[in-house]
DNA sequence: AAAAAAC
């Protein structure tokens, strides 16, 4: 199987097999084509499947003819974070460069006015989060009438962030003619009721879901108590003790514990780095960055970084907090062991986590089994196996089927009230629906009850600040850098 | 519960 047969231009062609590409994935085989013939198409496929290069490379052929014209883009792309933003941009860098294309991001916490300037000169792609980009059309600076082709991208995650009345505004805007390529993971109700309204006879491409985890991925968990002070020492000797280590994220639920964890770490002397959305935009992209390069070998993130950002050879993912919900674990994990790589996953688990933790396994269909770490006083867990198992057994009896991607459905019908941007994903949905049985892991016996023990006791530490002997040295932080 | 996104 090549690119060779699917109509791409010896343009496109060429620059996919400089950037050494030999055969396309299962979403760019079926979808290039249909986008080519200009026909609408509804894709349903994760991130890491190669969906990003299934509409940049026919959209880079349609673009050879034709030419862009004063504030009137002839392709709009919509993300729903920033950094998926300027991640799509790249592509149109790495794989146009040979075609004089002005490709333009229209994305908040930059400055607006050198994005109108490229604007008036005429853009052949533009790609946007919604927020600004209605803020530019709001202020005359954009016309979407010229618009012959719109890419609706991760619009599942954008119905979680509340953007769904924005883009229904959107689609509004630009022509009724145009072609419309729309991406989601899952079809929730409210997502089908927009490709109903806002494509045209779509021609419908599923790919098979990648094994929700990957087996090339590594997962343990190990208890804690809920100490913060106690994670973070845990944290720390996790990082030292961690084989293979070659760089981590290391994800937490909150914005401030990302700023917290993050100064913690540096204070002790590792090389680390924060991601998080209430960072300027800058400060973003310097992290992403560093990490990126390898400069950094720790970036501790919200989950602003679990999807879709693509930072190849992720050797180790560390989940600080237990994510709330679990689709969002499968897709931090997601972050390690790509492209057949082997990663390592490990998640610390506090005894109030039990119902993530039960939720997490029973998406996954598999139990996550203790890390093996001498010494590690395994009591504070005891009370979460004890009350997880009960948790996970009546999962078995009550919760979703996976084959059902339309995931908490009736959630999401309601709604649609304009000024309401809250996200109305409903917590505990999962407990509705019905499922297969949890794998018998999940459900074996529960040690004896050790009621009332909920913090195990201070363990001694495990090194002071400062003392980095056991720390490789590329885990340290350079003299002097970053404050 | 939290995060994300416009000034």
């Amino acid at each position: 199987m090549s690119f060779s047969h699917l109509g791409l231009s010896d343009k496109v062609l060429a620059a996919v097999a400089a950037a050494g590409y030999t055969s396309p994935t299962p979403i760019q085989d079926q979808a290039i084509p249909h986008v080519l013939a200009r026909r609408d198409v509804l894709g349903i496929a994760q991130t890491g499947t190669g969906k990003t290069a299934a509409f940049v490379l026919p959209m880079l052929t349609l673009l050879e003819k034709g030419r862009a014209r004063a504030r009137m883009p002839r392709t709009l792309i919509l993300e729903p974070t920033r950094e998926l933003a300027a991640q799509v941009k790249e592509q149109f860098d790495k794989y146009g460069a040979g075609q004089k294309l002005n490709v333009a991001l229209l994305i908040g916490g930059v400055s607006f006015g050198d994005q109108d300037l490229k604007l008036t000169r005429g853009v052949d792609v533009l790609i946007a989060t919604p927020g600004r980009l209605l803020d530019h059309t709001e202020r005359g600076g954009l016309l979407l009438t010229g618009v012959e082709l719109l890419v609706i991208d991760e619009a599942d995650r954008m119905l979680d962030m509340g953007f769904i009345p924005d883009i229904e505004r959107i689609c509004k805007l630009v022509p009724f003619t145009r072609q419309t390529l729309f991406f989601t993971a899952t079809m929730p109700n409210e997502i089908r009721r927009v490709t109903d309204t806002f494509l045209h006879n779509p021609e419908k491409i599923e790919v098979s879901r990648p094994a929700t985890t990957a087996a090339t991925v590594a997962q343990s968990q190990v208890s804690c108590s809920r100490e913060p002070h106690e994670k973070r020492e845990l944290l720390r000797r996790l990082l030292r003790e961690a084989k293979e280590l070659k760089n981590a994220i290391i994800f937490c639920n909150r914005k401030r514990d990302v700023a917290i964890v993050c100064k913690s770490l540096q204070k002790h002397g590792f090389s680390a780095g924060a991601l998080h959305g209430d960072m300027d935009q800058s400060a973003r992209t310097a992290s992403l960055d560093q990490f990126r390069k390898g400069e950094l070998p720790l970036l501790v993130a919200s989950d602003v970084a679990a999807r879709g950002l693509d930072i190849p050879e992720v050797s180790h993912v560390l989940n600080f907090d237990v994510p709330y919900h679990p689709d969002d674990y499968v897709h931090r994990i997601g972050r390690t062991g790509r492209a057949g790589r082997t990663g390592t996953a490990i998640t610390i688990v506090c005894p109030a986590d039990f119902k993530s933790l039960a939720a997490i396994e029973k998406l996954t269909g598999q139990a996550i089994p203790q890390a093996d770490l001498p010494g590690h006083d395994a009591s504070a867990n005891e009370a979460v196996v004890e009350a997880g198992a009960p948790a996970a057994a009546a999962a078995g009896r009550s919760s979703r089927s996976r084959s059902a991607p339309d995931k908490g459905g009736e959630s999401y019908a309601r709604g649609g009230k304009r000024e309401s941007r809250k996200p109305r994903r409903s917590g505990g949905d999962h407990q509705r629906h019905e499922a297969p049985a949890v794998t018998a892991a999940a459900s074996k016996a529960a040690p004896p009850p050790s009621i009332g023990r909920t913090l195990a006791p201070r363990r001694e530490a495990v090194s002071e600040p400062g003392d980095h002997s056991h720390l490789p040295a590329f885990l340290l932080r350079p003299i002097r850098a970053r404050g």
